[in-house]
DNA sequence: GTCTATACTTCGATAGAC
DNA sequence: GTCTATCGAAGTATAGAC
């Protein structure tokens, strides 16, 4: 089953540690082999992503790995960190349009592509690296939103005491979220009635 | 998510395979077994369930997990079983309750223990035969809520247009889900909000 | 029923030729 | 920069003595 191993120990926390010269980063083999750990991410799970695997996606010897990522950790970490920047953007254009709540909501939604939540979630809880890594990210993307939302109902004169910001951003979360995951297993029972309570809510909300 | 299971699946999935003996189901060892795997997979995550790892948390030497069963995967599916039937048993009883929405959302909401819902995600990602006992479970867990929430929203005269069973069920299953999976990492912002609004929104119901 | 010993595979990671 | 070759560790699973 699991591909044994996972030394937990990231370069996080074993600082001095540059036995190996790595290749530039902006060298094409690199970005070739993170793109081709994230495909295999989306496409197989983590437990697809070895060393001989991604460089056998990317058409490269299995040493090239090493020769421009310190560890495996290191490279995941690297396709996590494009993920989040790729999600940031679209935050930041959801937050700044018209009804950044509608835009939220339908970001959320619609999101697909990316590393799935159930791969990302599980890991953040193999490898303390990137739990770091998710975590923070987790909290910024949250707090951008409450900030966002929250400004946004008061401007709409909706009573934030009913209508808290932490409360609407965290169920539009974990809702698309839950769908997300189902919907990987086939299982879709439920959403369609839930996704319209939402938006009947969202609706019921004062006029702009 | 969803712990799932049903036993129905058990005989039917398992072709034809004896190649080896295996010991009867109701072995002290075989038990301990079981038991061992639940503790590493809350402790440790699926990633550290390996033969080796059970054997030496049961007090046992690793052949005997392969003289009680077949292969590890057969190990952790009965592993999942055991706690979708602990979980059914939680469902059936608060569906009984006085107040059976109540008591669903106060299951959910305080449900703690049991695989991890990342765990048996990502397991159920990985590993077709979880998968399929997974999804079984959980259409069989939403089925069950839905129909007494739906039967017991209009016993109260509530305009299940407006408040579809299948919406509300999904709704508080999604929340409490996330919940978990984030407080595993160690996030909690924007829940205790949400599950605020989620309970103002259930006692504005109609009366009982 | 339980254990010792081991076959076979694949993992992460490196040495060193080119 | 890239590759061939290989190491040691750990995984699943089995054979066979007791």
């Amino acid at each position: 089953m699991m591909p044994g191993h996972l030394l937990l120990q990231a370069s996080l926390m074993t600082k001095a540690k540059p036995q190996r010269r790595l290749g530039k980063e902006s060298a094409e083999n690199r970005l070739a082999l993170i793109d081709a750990t994230e495909r295999l991410l989306q496409k197989e799970g983590y437990s697809a992503v070895t060393a001989r695997n991604v460089a056998k996606e990317a058409g490269l010897k299995m040493p090239l790995v090493y020769y421009y990522f310190e560890t495996m950790d290191e490279l995941i970490l690297e396709v996590v960190r494009k993920s989040s920047a790729k999600r940031l953007k679209l935050f930041i254009q959801a937050l700044n349009a018209k009804d950044p709540l509608k835009a939220l909501w339908e970001m959320h939604r619609d999101h697909t592509g990316g590393i799935s939540t159930t791969e990302l979630l599980a890991l953040a809880n193999h490898r303390e690296a990137i739990r770091s890594e998710a975590v923070a990210a987790a909290r910024h993307f949250r707090t951008l939103q409450i900030e966002a939302v929250e400004q946004h109902l008061k401007n709409r004169g909706v009573d934030t005491n009913i209508y808290p910001a932490a409360g609407i951003v965290t169920i539009i979360t974990a809702l698309t979220r839950a769908k997300a995951q189902d919907e990987a297993l086939g299982v879709d029972e439920g959403y369609p009635e839930a996704l319209q309570m939402v938006e009947a809510a969202l609706a019921g909300l004062p006029p702009q």
